[in-house]
RNA sequence: GCGGCCAUAGUGAAGUGGUUAUCACGGCAGUUUGUGGCACUGCAGUGGUGGGUUCAAUUCCCGCUGGCCGCC
């Protein structure tokens, strides 16, 4: 259940949204747990860093290690030793995304006259033995098969077959245990076509009708019906970059009455500066009461103007993901009109850090620009906000040393830092005037 | 001292008498938005030295220098 408490007058929305694992105080940044782990961190490190929530996903843990097996375990909070709140994503993506071809496919394109070597690559690995790979559209086409049913797709981890119905989705992820479901949704590419988008909403609309009447009936006769214990759903809306299929899709989904509402599709093939006048459209009319999900936003400039635009919930990739590869975001000091981006991207391992004794960020308090991990004990669970680097803090020499180096603690040090950098700017979003 | 083997990019290695000498790692520059990603895409950088054979030598031959191995 999602309390409004104060709009601020830049638009932001101040709220709660309360789950069977705790409340989380909007607008929030769900840090990405893809396989049940936010790469590199410990839960108690996430918690420290005011982390209230976690995003997983569904395709992947349904793959390995099995959703039967986690709820075996005592579910996902047990498995992986979370006990906040767990939202996962419905899957929806991750197979449209194998559909799109990005990722590996897009790196390795094999011709039909290379086919020698495409046994040799990982691409190998979900190519139907029995098919021949003429060439990547042809290859990818061969691993997603939508009907109006459900989707029929192939592992990426062993090219074994496998379909998702909307019913089966919700089931995995009761199984998982978790406290917000996404329901399967048709996620196209931001080059689809307009009647291809049109299809996207139907089918869209279509399974989240049987995806919410098969969780009612789930959740009414299990201990999920005790109201504290009664997951939330969501409903996706679709639409590409159509206003007016933006506005179809929303209203077929508040017709449904769904606990709260995702806007899907817009972080991924598309520049984000298109996709601004259909978040401010979803602000506009998506219920006041219920809670907002931008999916897949973004960098931290895009998440200050989608909260003033009116949504609650965001995840993204790009801080954990940049980590790992040696980007940290900083604040911009340059700043001087309103127009300038607020946080800046440096890349830890361009020769001119090598020699930088300065912290990642002098003005920032994470554990990494304070260098004084676990010494606080568990006493302060929210960042502090405005702490300052007090230079104990490790220097970006070290951590380029140690990226180039390819040690583990540069990876966590990277990703500390930017994690606390977006958790910190939900937190000081949230406190406004 | 004698004999054998070797010398190719910063490092380690391929290969060839004939357009632009290959690969890995390293270096440098980019990319990344509901994670198929400790990933990916580019770029730069090489024939120890002096002769000889040949239309043409990084490649074949000799000397020198340096290294490794064996023998006295």
């Amino acid at each position: 259940m999602y309390v409004l408490k104060r709009k601020l007058k830049n638009g932001t929305r101040v709220g709660k949204l309360y789950t069977p694992h705790g409340m989380i105080s909007a607008p929030f940044f769900m840090p990405v747990g893809t396989v049940g782990s936010v790469k590199a961190m410990m839960p108690a490190e996430l918690r420290a860093m005011g982390a209230e929530i976690i995003l997983s996903n569904t395709y992947h843990l349904y793959l390995r290690p099995g959703e039967k097996n986690i709820k075996s375990l005592g579910g996902l909070h047990k498995f992986m030793n979370w006990d906040g709140p767990i939202l996962t994503d419905s899957g929806g993506y991750q197979v449209f995304s194998l559909a799109r071809g990005n990722n590996y496919s897009k790196n390795t394109v094999i011709p039909a006259q290379a086919g020698i070597q495409a046994n040799q690559t990982q691409q190998n690995n979900f190519l139907d033995p029995g098919s021949q790979a003429t060439g990547r559209d042809d290859t990818l086409k061969s691993m997603v098969k939508i009907t109006d049913d459900g989707v029929e797709f192939r592992s990426h981890l062993d090219g074994s077959k496998h379909f998702f119905t909307p019913e089966k989705v919700i089931d995995i992820q009761l199984d998982l245990g978790v406290d917000i479901l996404m329901p399967l949704d048709v996620c196209p590419s931001g080059k689809a076509t307009r009647e291809e988008v049109e299809e996207a909403v139907r089918l869209t609309t279509e399974w989240a009708r049987r995806a919410k009447a098969h969780f009612d009936k789930k959740v009414a006769s299990t201990e999920y019906r005790v109201p504290s214990k009664r997951p939330l759903l969501h409903g996706i809306i679709q639409g590409g970059l159509y206003e007016d299929l933006r506005r179809k899709s929303a209203s077929e989904l508040i017709e449904l009455d769904f606990d709260g509402y995702s806007v899907g599709g817009l972080a991924v093939d598309f520049e984000t500066r298109d996709m601004w006048n259909i978040v401010k459209l979803m602000g506009e009319i998506l219920p006041e009461d219920k809670q907002r999900y931008l999916m897949g936003v973004g960098t931290p400039d895009d998440i200050i103007k989608a909260t003033r635009l009116g949504m609650d919930m965001f995840d993204c990739v790009l801080p954990t993901r940049l980590a790992r590869h040696g980007s940290v975001y900083i604040k911009n000091q340059k700043q001087k009109t309103k127009n300038d981006s607020e946080y800046e991207l440096i890349n830890l391992l361009k020769s001119e850090y090598r020699l930088d004794d300065k912290p990642i960020d002098e003005n920032c308090g994470c554990e990494a620009c304070r260098g004084n991990f676990w010494s606080r004990g568990n006493s302060e669970i929210s960042p502090k906000i405005n702490a300052k680097a007090d230079g104990g803090g490790f220097s970006r020499a070290y951590i380029s040393h140690l990226l180039r180096c390819n040690e583990i603690l540069g990876h966590r040090l990277t990703t500390t830092h930017n994690l606390w950098t977006y958790l910190n700017l939900m937190c000081e979003l949230r406190t406004e005037k």
